[in-house]
RNA sequence: GGAUCGGUAGUUCAGUUGGUUAGAAUGCCGCCCUGUCACGGCGGAGGUCGCGGGUUCGAGUCCCGUCCGGUCCGCCA
């Protein structure tokens, strides 16, 4: 037997207990005649004393650290207890010890507070992973996993594995492909998720699945976004939209109690997706803090004329105006598309430096905005504004009026085109709430958002000249809304000016779909399927495919659909990402165990690699590697 | 495909206007120390300044190229 204890098990109740415990060691404590060693395992860190005697055998046979040490002796009661530690009371008075193995010296410290960068780290995982701060994340992830688990199962969903490789179908993601030996020049594909399978368990009866499931996708990366990564993935047969929202928020709120210890009581609130963009310029917005969008001018967009929460006055069709911020002369203004502001609550008091700093950071690329104007609102009630000589004072009070500006808050006015400018804005009221502290990691919030559009037009090329096509927003098998299943199948998809492609029909379509947003983040998305044939070739010819490739792509699920497809909805979770937000993090990479770096590398492993010949050679497969 | 920041001791970093032998902390090695827990004290070793080229009397420092890593845009149904 190797160990009667875990080094985070004993007391002082265990006083006079023989003990023999494994791990490995954390530092070694010298003086003189009598030696500390701290023994480390997963459970934590016991001291051992080495007395006079042993000491001697110590200096034989030194100690290093990360040496896997196993030692017998007796519990006892520190003189100097550590109150930083479980095992602070008590010691271990080592009577016998036996190196099973020795270390070499670790590149970085095995610390919470590791001097070792992230390259190092990476590269020697296995000994980051011994690390309590990566452990921690670890753990998380597990009782995140164990919660969804335990739901579901509560839940009558059933666990059910879906094939690795399978066809690949290029609609949205890129595909990682994998060769077939017994099929020469044919490829596997590695699922961007089990979607096709999900709904062909449903045809077969299965009426609630989940897995927790690895998907690939061969994209550039972020830090958030691995080439590999983990879904909760389920679907549910006879549901509405409503039933899978209410058994879904009951999920997560089931994980935070579980895995946080947090009641979220509320409601989850809800919200379609033209009022996020509307009011936050972003299909994921942080509902934690307001600074909501104030639309000052903007262009004749479908989705801005319907759900307007500011109601015009009188408007024409060019832009209706809340504000006429056109009257001015200010060129930039008068110009633009689009002009929105933010009120930044408490800001007035900004030096020239500071706002200047702002203005910086909207022009780099990223942003791309050309400028920045702001209005203090003073807390005297008189306004200062970067365009005095263009407005009068009732003007900056009138557009501080409709920004819900009050004193002492400084506003921030973004123009341009319609999109850049709504996600400048959007960016710039999440980067104005990071520097104010309004994004605490230890609140949560959860949103809704509903009603997505079900198409959206790609222009091929990006000045306008070229072809434009119809792509799904979310995946061609997301079904409309009810009422505009009709819209769908009476209309041609075809888009006779590019120019006016938001007037045809299509553009208003919008997709019985959800998405699941924590504090900014889409945490999960899903939808209500299309399950009769008749739809799901419309669905198919909208983006392009003609009746012999719909067959070829996808014959299996058309075919399915003929023999009693039941209506069915579900929803994936990103569970890394879920992880990592519960975690207070923002890489994805910490709740991995052996994480990809930003080119997809596996630096640990030094993979990808090149392959032998005879491989090649096997699969009939020759490289044509460019330049 | 693009933007941007970084690469100097095992590690994390500093290095002035281009100028003597490239420094600090930590880790490592040796000696001392019976109550430490970030132990302490004394001493020591440790460098192809990512790589290649250029400018210069002289390059860690300036220029060009390249490789590696971080972040972001495009991309991610």
């Amino acid at each position: 037997m190797y160990r009667t204890h875990t080094c985070g098990q004993l007391r002082l109740a265990d006083k006079g207990t023989q003990t023999t415990l494994a791990g490995w060691v954390q530092t070694v404590r010298k003086f003189g005649a009598i030696t500390f060693v701290d023994l480390r395992d997963r459970y934590g860190i016991t001291q051992l004393l080495f007395g006079e005697e042993l000491n001697k055998q110590l200096e034989e046979n030194p100690l290093g650290r990360e040496f896997v040490l196993q030692a017998t002796g007796t519990v006892q009661e520190r003189s100097n207890k550590n109150a930083n530690i479980t095992t602070g009371d008590i010691e271990i008075n080592i009577t016998s010890y036996k190196i099973l193995n020795k270390s070499a010296v670790p590149p970085f410290t095995i610390q919470d507070d590791t001097d070792g960068g992230d390259d190092l780290r990476m590269k020697y995982r296995f000994l980051d992973l011994r690390r309590n701060a990566v452990k921690k994340n670890l753990e998380l992830r597990y009782a995140v996993n164990r919660a969804a688990r335990n739901y579901l199962h509560q839940n009558n969903f059933m666990d059910i594995e879906t094939p690795f490789l399978i066809k690949s179908t290029p609609e949205g993601a890129r595909d990682f492909v994998v060769p077939s030996r017994m099929n020469p020049g044919q490829f596997y594909a590695l699922p961007q998720s089990p979607q096709t399978f999900k709904q062909l368990l449903m045809v077969s009866g299965y009426d609630r699945y989940y897995q927790i499931v690895k998907c690939f996708r061969d994209e550039d990366l972020r830090a958030d976004r691995q080439p590999e990564f983990t879904q909760i993935d389920c679907e549910m047969c006879f549901v509405e939209q409503e039933d899978i929202l209410n058994m879904f928020e009951g999920m997560i709120k089931s994980i935070f109690k579980e895995v946080k210890g947090i009641d979220y009581t509320e409601t989850v609130e809800r919200m379609t997706w033209e009022d996020a963009m509307w009011m936050y310029g972003n299909d994921k917005p942080d509902i934690r803090f307001g600074m909501e969008l104030c639309n000052l001018k903007f262009p004749a967009h479908t989705f801005l004329q319907k759900t307007s929460p500011y109601p015009s006055e009188g408007g024409s069709s060019a832009s209706e105006l809340i504000v006429s911020v056109t009257e001015g002369g200010f060129k930039v203004f008068d110009e633009a598309e689009t002009v929105i502001a933010i009120a930044v609550p408490g800001c007035a008091e900004y030096t020239r430096k500071q706002t200047d700093e702002l203005t910086e950071w909207v022009k780099r690329p990223q942003i791309g905005m050309k400028g920045l104007v702001f209005i203090k609102c003073n807390v005297d009630g008189t306004y200062k504004s970067s365009v005095d000589k263009f407005y009068s004072e009732e003007k900056l009070k009138a557009i501080a009026n409709a920004a819900n500006a009050e004193a002492g808050d400084l506003i921030l006015i973004l123009a341009g085109t319609e999109e850049r400018t709504r996600k400048a804005t959007s960016d710039l009221r999440m980067y104005m709430a990071d520097k104010l502290g309004l994004r605490n990691k230890d609140e949560f919030k959860l949103l809704w958002v509903t009603d997505f559009p079900l198409f959206e037009f790609a222009l091929e090329d990006q000045d306008g000249g070229g072809a434009g096509r119809w792509v799904a927003r979310h995946h061609p098998f997301t079904s409309p809304r009810p009422a505009d299943v009709d819209t769908m199948i009476n209309n041609s998809p075809k888009v006779a000016d590019l120019d006016k492609y938001l007037e045809h029909p299509y553009a208003n379509i919008k997709a019985n779909a959800y998405d699941m947003v924590l504090n900014g983040n889409e945490i999960g998305g899903g939808s209500i399927r299309i399950y009769q044939r008749e739809l799901q070739e419309k669905m198919f010819a909208a983006l392009g495919m003609d009746a012999e490739e719909q067959v070829h792509k996808f014959g299996f699920l058309l075919g399915a659909f003929e023999y009693g497809a039941p209506p069915h909805g579900g929803i994936a979770f990103g569970f890394d990402r879920l992880c990592s937000i519960l975690g207070g993090s923002e890489s994805i990479r910490d709740f991995i165990a052996f994480p990809k770096n930003n080119a997809g590398r596996d630096v640990m492993l030094d993979a990808p690699s090149e392959i032998a010949d005879k491989q090649f050679d096997e699969l009939q497969i020759k490289l044509n590697l460019k330049g």
